[in-house]
DNA sequence: ATGGCGCGCGCAGCGCGA
């Protein structure tokens, strides 16, 4: 099974470059974010027309995630659970056996926002809801835009960024916690080295120096993390006209 | 050099993203 994350900004003006990487790459999932489009406009027969089904939890404007597959989908949530938020950011659904949950995690704006303080509450209580996730499916996968670098190693100048939203100490501890918890970092089961990115600034030509974020993630449980096989971040689409800001990363997994 | 781009909404220019 290929799984694969996509934060596409816009599905409206990015739909042509999904329908593009969906027939060059033909993933069994492929988690959107940032639809920024209501589910009674979501672009459902063009999806059908190549095979694929669609689920999705879209809002005016603002955020919006998907899951599209061959195979039939389960929805199981379109919210963290206890938890009053009306901004559409989760879309969990069984799929072919295995649990996946699709996430777009609050960006922040900056550590003395409001909306930083929202970010934080918002992974608590996301942490506390994957621990519950955790033991109920063993084969469990949690993809998305995180928007959090994890490490150093995923900053192009961690400097520059020190103590920054994104980077911040606390969101980086929330992440760790997923790992605690027994959640692997697909990226990380198969390359150790920094300069691999997923998102780039549209501005100052940050793709072509490669000045860009890894904060678009693919965490597995213990028991797909021994059947991954492959990890892709496919800078292609960046090169796209008009592309999304963020690009596709894919886990290929032996089941 | 702290801007720089691109989105939605809606028709000017703002809020937002990362």
């Amino acid at each position: 099974m290929k799984i694969a994350t996509w934060n596409i900004n816009s599905l409206r003006v990015r739909l042509a470059h999904v329908l593009r990487w969906l027939d060059a790459n033909h993933p069994d999932v492929l988690a959107l974010q940032e639809t920024k489009t209501e589910d009674r406009n979501f672009p459902v027969v063009e999806f059908e027309a190549v095979g694929y089904s669609a689920a999705f939890c879209g809002q005016p404007t603002y955020n919006g995630v998907a899951l599209l597959s061959p195979l039939t989908m389960e929805v199981f949530a379109t919210a963290l659970p206890d938890y009053h938020d009306a901004q559409k950011r989760v879309l969990g659904a069984s799929i072919g056996g295995l649990a996946v949950l699709n996430l777009y995690v609050p960006n922040g704006q900056s550590i003395d926002s409001d909306k930083y303080h929202y970010k934080l509450g918002w992974l608590a209580q996301l942490n506390q809801w994957v621990a519950t996730l955790l033991k109920k499916h063993s084969q469990l996968v949690i993809l998305g835009d995180f928007n959090i670098a994890p490490e150093d190693r995923d900053v192009y100048d961690p400097q520059a960024w020190a103590g920054q939203v994104l980077v911040s100490e606390p969101e980086r501890a929330a992440f760790r916690k997923l790992l605690q918890i027994g959640l692997k970092d697909s990226f990380r089961l198969f390359q150790q080295m920094g300069g691999h990115y997923s998102w780039w600034d549209y501005r100052a030509a940050a793709f072509r120096r490669n000045q860009g974020l890894r904060i678009d993630h693919i965490l597995l449980s213990p028991a797909l993390a021994d059947l991954s096989r492959a990890i892709v971040i496919d800078r292609e689409p960046r090169g796209w006209e008009r592309p999304s800001d963020h690009t596709p990363v894919m886990v290929e997994l032996g089941v």
